[in-house]
Parts: structure tokens; sequence; C-alpha cells
DNA sequence: AGTGTAAATTTCCACTGTAAATATCTAGCA
DNA sequence: TGCTAGATATTTACAGTGGAAATTTACACT
């Protein structure tokens, strides 16, 4: 059961690894359990070491969470750019990503949650920065020429990113938080790509 | 300090308004401190009672944080409804509702974040269900007749008002949680109101 | 007056995260 | 090879949490 065994079964006193182990340890358990499962003590219990040994590579329980909070993200970039390569125009591609959106949100609910969190994970640590702002970034390129109704004014172009980005992270946290109405197997009835034609590309700004 | 003192200056045994007390000592803490500092112990040494009262009256810390989370609903459907008197249009009436939604959980962060955490408290609670439907029920009556481009189909209607929530709960979500761009005190800076033209009246199926 | 019941208390327990002192291993250097 | 320094993990202790059980108090009703 211990993830730190030698080949002549006798466990290291120093891990090598623990940093990663601890994170992905975290994933399993918010996979299997929620954040409910999710505690200092059952994360280092799972790696096979004592509940005091992450001090030594994360800030607290919250540092803890942050850096799977961080790994979370990083996913999520990845989830929204799956779909990218194989869309053409960019309706398509717009669509491509917002699903990618939905679907991390509805396959990691969870983590999902964990990653908003401002109360468990601390959304000033640079590395949950860069990663966050990564995700953002995909949300951002595949946005680039859009056009919303009203969003006129001096920032356009960010203001609609602004506005796309509630869009589909609101609806992703009420299907998360189980407020939306869904299918059995936890994924939302109402499909938001469906509704994206209200944001429309601007044929003279579109740039890339 | 204690709430609970008779003219005399004695403390009674039984409480007698126990309840509403725990509540509203929850949400006092939940301006302050915010999430953190509410726990069972706090919320009932404010009220000058033992840890264990509470449950005479509610089933677990869960169950007085649902209780709260009701109120909170309450007055999120109060704060929606408040400009809307003095609103002569649907266009009105909707932009001052959505505000009221924004509004609330600007300047009522942590209760906002409550509301919406299924880990923190039981969505599945007839009172608390009956208060969020309410609080939906006033986006529901102002988005009668909205129009949103690409929501066609079977239950119009229904999909729209889904997606004026989400849109609206997104923003409001990332605002409290600190992902959006905020003024000092806390407002959002960018204005959902002034997008909300994406959402149209259709003349012929106004109904109210 | 006396009794039953609701509402509060005290006490205890398992669990949480954090801190401090201690033990163990590893790397670098004589 | 032997020694030391530093990083890493452990043990132990502690204050805090929510929940359970047994007990005390007060009130309502006969």
């Amino acid at each position: 059961m211990a993830t730190n065994d030698l080949k002549n079964n006798r466990k290291k006193y120093h891990h090598g690894a623990l940093r990663t182990a601890l994170v992905a340890a975290g994933l399993e358990i918010l996979e299997e359990q929620g954040l409910d499962g999710l505690s200092l003590r059952a994360i280092a219990a799972r790696v096979g070491v004592s509940h005091t040994a992450p001090k030594n590579h994360f800030d607290g329980l919250k540092g803890l969470l942050t850096a799977i909070a961080t790994e979370g993200f990083r996913r999520h970039a990845e989830a929204m750019t799956a779909g990218l390569t194989d869309a053409a125009t960019p309706e398509d591609r717009l669509r491509a990503s917002v699903r990618g959106y939905q679907r991390f949100a509805e396959e990691n609910p969870a983590l999902f949650q964990l990653m908003f969190s401002p109360i468990l994970c601390d959304h000033a640590d640079p590395d949950l920065q860069a990663a966050a702002s990564a995700s953002y970034g995909v949300l951002r390129r595949v946005a680039t020429g859009l056009d919303w109704p009203g969003a006129d004014g001096p920032d356009r172009q960010r203001r609609t990113e602004l506005m796309l980005w509630s869009f589909v992270h609101g609806h992703a946290m009420l299907t998360v938080t189980g407020q939306l109405p869904t299918t059995p197997d936890g994924r939302a009835a109402c499909d938001i790509a469906a509704v994206l034609p209200a944001f429309r590309y601007d044929p003279e700004a579109t740039s890339g």
C-alpha cells in the first residue's frame, strides 16, 4: 500500500519526490471522495508519510491545496486546448474551448471548486497565478475578434473576454454545485455552446 | 456582551429564541470575519450558549449554515426586487434586478459564497430550496419575454433564463472570489449591466 | 403540587492543522 | 575513508473543531 517501498521491500526515510507525490495523492482523494476527504493528514497518509512531512515542501495545508489547484489549472488549460487544432473557423475554435471548459468542470467537480475557492487556496501564489493566467490565455486567444453587443468602449476586447469568461464560468459553477439541471452522469442538461452565437466575430477586427 | 441577559442582569437557562439568534450571530460573524470565523463554537459563543446547544434546533453545523444561507437567499431576493418598482420598461427592470444580484454579492461576499457552496450547506433542505426558488423567481419574472440568439427550441424561455443566470452568477462569483478586476472597495470594475443589450426582448412574446 | 418534555449544560471523544524537538539520511569535503 | 552540515522526515504535544451521551434546568400542563 505504501508508495514508498524499495525493491527489497524496505521503506526509505527520505521519499525523494514527496512534493509531486503529495499533489498526486491529493488529486486522487479529490476524485474519490471530493473536497471533504481532502485533509492534510489524509493526503500524507496516502503517500505513507507522517502528517508533518508536507511542511518541508508547502506552506501548511493551504500551500498544498494551492499546489493541487495549480496542477488543476494546467489540466484545465489542456482540456480547453484539446479540440482546438481540429477546429477550422473562429466559431468552431470558440465552441471547442468553451466545451473544454465545461467538460473539465463536469469531470473534475471537486477540483474545479477548489481551484476557484479563495478560502481553500492562495490565489496570490506565483505558480498558481501563472497556471491560471495560462488557462485564461486560451480563452483570450480564442476570443480575439469576438464581438458582444454593448461591450463597446475603450477596452472592448478585454471586456468581451471578461463577459465570455463570466458566462462560461457561471454555467460551469452552477452545474458543478448542482444548481443547474443535469443528466444522470453529472453533465449539464443545457449545452452552453448552443447559445454561443450571441458572441459574434467582427470581420474587420479579427487578427489571428 | 451576552445577548441573553434579563433586565435584572440574570441569564436565563432557556434562551427562548435561540434559533433566530444563532442565525443572526452567524450572519454577523460572516460579515466581520468571513467564512473562516464561522465555526459552530464561535457562533454559539457569540450568543452566549454552549457549543452543543444548536443541536436542539439544527442538524449539526451544516444545518445551521443551511439556515444562514436560507436567510441569505431571502435578502438576495430582496436586493433584486429593490429597484424594480421604479423601473418602467422591461429593459430597465432587467437591469435593476441584475444590478441587485451583483450588489448583493459585492456587499455580502462571504454569505454569497456560503449560499452557493454545496459542501457548506445542504441544498436539498426544503426551506433553503424555497428561498432559493423565490430568489430565482425574481430573475425568471424579469426575464419573461427575453430573447437570446441561439436559444431557440422547445423550451426557449427556460434556457434563456438559465443562460442569463449563468452570466450574472459567473460575473458575481468571479468578482467575489477576487478573480475579476475590482475597485478598491470591492466592487466589480466592469459593469455587467452595460452589456445586457445582448439579451433582447421579443415584442410578440412579452406577456408581463 | 407534581410530572413530563423541551432546551440547555457538562463531559468526553475522534479528528484537524500547527509547532518544536528529535531522528535519519545524503552530499560534500578533509 | 571518516566527518560534518543541511535537508528531510518523525515523534510528540497542543489548541482547536464538530459530534455523542448523560445530566441539569426550566417551563407547561394536568
